[in-house]
DNA sequence: TAGATTGTTAATCGATTAACAATC
DNA sequence: TAGATTGTTAATCGATTAACAATC
């Protein structure tokens, strides 16, 4: 038993100051620790997690995954680790076991060096002169995402853009199950969809305590967005999808990813405008005046 | 002539030590400046911009607008440009004539701090003491995006989301034309669709020649998306808007922006996770050692 | 003038990056 | 051991924010 792997990782936010009362569970592990001991990198004020292995052996799959809590992840990680998961998942299909930072970076177009940051917010993932183990590596994210919980998500709006949505398949394979559709059109409610009867959207209180969805999708046109976010927020979704062009009002409590196919067009505007301004040469400084 | 506007912008990089060599047009405004001088807010280093302004007369509508150079608005700033601009369009549409940031801050959902510090990169655009005019501002934030300049848009893979698109109103509301349909699918191709008939996509490179497209979305499977890409870039094209899962790659020149769902979805998820975490209590430090 | 609001500053915060010690 | 690669550090860079002088 005391053979076994003894981690301890300690997480502080960046911004603390200090470490200052850490705790360690020593009736187990104390022995270990004194014979490992700590052993900072070098000395530095930004500690943010320490670990503390016996060395005699490697990581027991049976072991609790300890990690540092997801608060402590920036957003910018998370927003990157979708990305790293979806290499991990073409990898596994290619059978390939191992791979390293440098090679998992480039196929998701980040440095390695981005990339191994991102992943040190995970706690230790990768063994130093070999590589991240591909199939425990893609475990680990998709437990910090949450992604192993199985999301049960309704979808508000079911027009052009509803359907493709419906038809998407990155929702199965990622085990976001779709389990109920809403449309205020009585031309549309009552229809059937992918094997789901669209409902009218003033059930949807009703059906939200049905179905107990964690994430709503929203498909509806501009006008009618904060309306029905609304709704959702009083049905008690927490989590919002939305498609429509206008910023949603939302308690704190909840939150709101908004996609804006305006925004992704109108900042491809701007670049190619600084282009052209660099083709052409100009205003590097502008200087101009009317009279 | 003399009592005319005469504004001059020197725009440096944030990261230049200093503006080293500051030339003025002193043929026409040197008397002006000397009047009004120069007269830094307070003593300090990161002197971005300077305004030199006539105090007799308001900014003349007729006066060729002046502006810091495009490549140094920060992207982030960029980004939230769309969305004052669609706060803007509302307004216009109600009638306002004159909003201040605090107004135009809330309706975007941004801090009012923010909102001025983003425009202030853009020259100056307000009056003290009263605020912004919203249909000047309105125009020059379209033209500081590129949108004045009418966007011709190719849409490669007319599937669900293909269709969706075509049918999205966003896009002829902000001056993106769509030019070109293409399908690789015999089925598809040849179809008409929204007054265009969907090329076969191995037509791609002569199409752009005579469309002259000057961005391209891309709503094909994941599969399909890198080799039409190439062919994009081959064709020309440098400004792409992906709906692939793929990161795609490019030479440097070539703009990609990707919207992916599954990211969107999967944010959302730890965003979940994170708060039933917070809700139970958990892990502000974890601890926990299996034997 | 007095009140209001912009545009700018500077402090702070958060993200990126290269380098390298730790370690397999 | 020697070579390879992770995980961490610290410097740098970029974005956010509150406060306030400038100015209408």
């Amino acid at each position: 038993m005391a053979s076994q792997a003894a981690t301890v990782v300690i997480a502080a936010r960046c911004s603390d100051p200090v470490v200052d009362d850490v705790v360690v569970d020593d009736t187990v592990s104390s022995n270990r620790l004194v014979e490992t001991g700590p052993v900072p990198h070098r000395r530095g004020t930004d500690v943010r997690t320490r670990e503390l292995t016996d060395v005699t052996q490697q990581p027991d799959p049976r072991a609790v995954r300890v990690s540092a809590s997801t608060r402590d992840i920036p957003q910018a990680t998370v927003a990157r680790l979708a990305g790293y998961l979806r290499v991990l998942g073409t990898l596994v299909e290619e059978g390939v076991q191992i791979v390293s930072s440098e090679g998992l970076a480039g196929a998701a177009g980040v440095g390695s060096a981005k990339l191994r940051k991102d992943l040190s917010f995970l706690g230790p993932n990768g063994v130093r002169g070999v590589g991240y183990d591909v199939s425990r590596l893609s475990a680990r994210i998709e437990e910090v995402l949450g992604l192993d919980r199985g999301h049960r998500v309704i979808l508000i709006g079911v027009g052009n853009l509803g359907r493709a949505l419906v038809g998407y398949p990155g929702f199965a394979r990622r085990g976001f199950a779709i389990v109920g559709l809403f449309d205020d059109d009585p031309a549309v409610s009552g229809t059937a969809l992918d094997g789901l009867v669209v409902r009218d959207v003033v059930t949807l209180t009703v059906a939200c305590a049905e179905l107990a969805p964690t994430i709503a999708v929203l498909a509806v046109p501009d006008d009618a967005a904060q309306q029905v976010c609304d709704r959702l927020v009083a049905a008690g979704l927490r989590c919002i999808l939305s498609f429509s062009g206008v910023a949603l009002d939302a308690p704190a409590h909840v939150e709101i990813r908004r996609v804006d196919l305006a925004v992704e067009l109108q900042l491809l505007s701007f670049f190619e405008m600084r282009r052209a301004e660099i083709e052409t040469g100009s205003v590097v400084r502008e200087e101009s005046v009317v009279r």
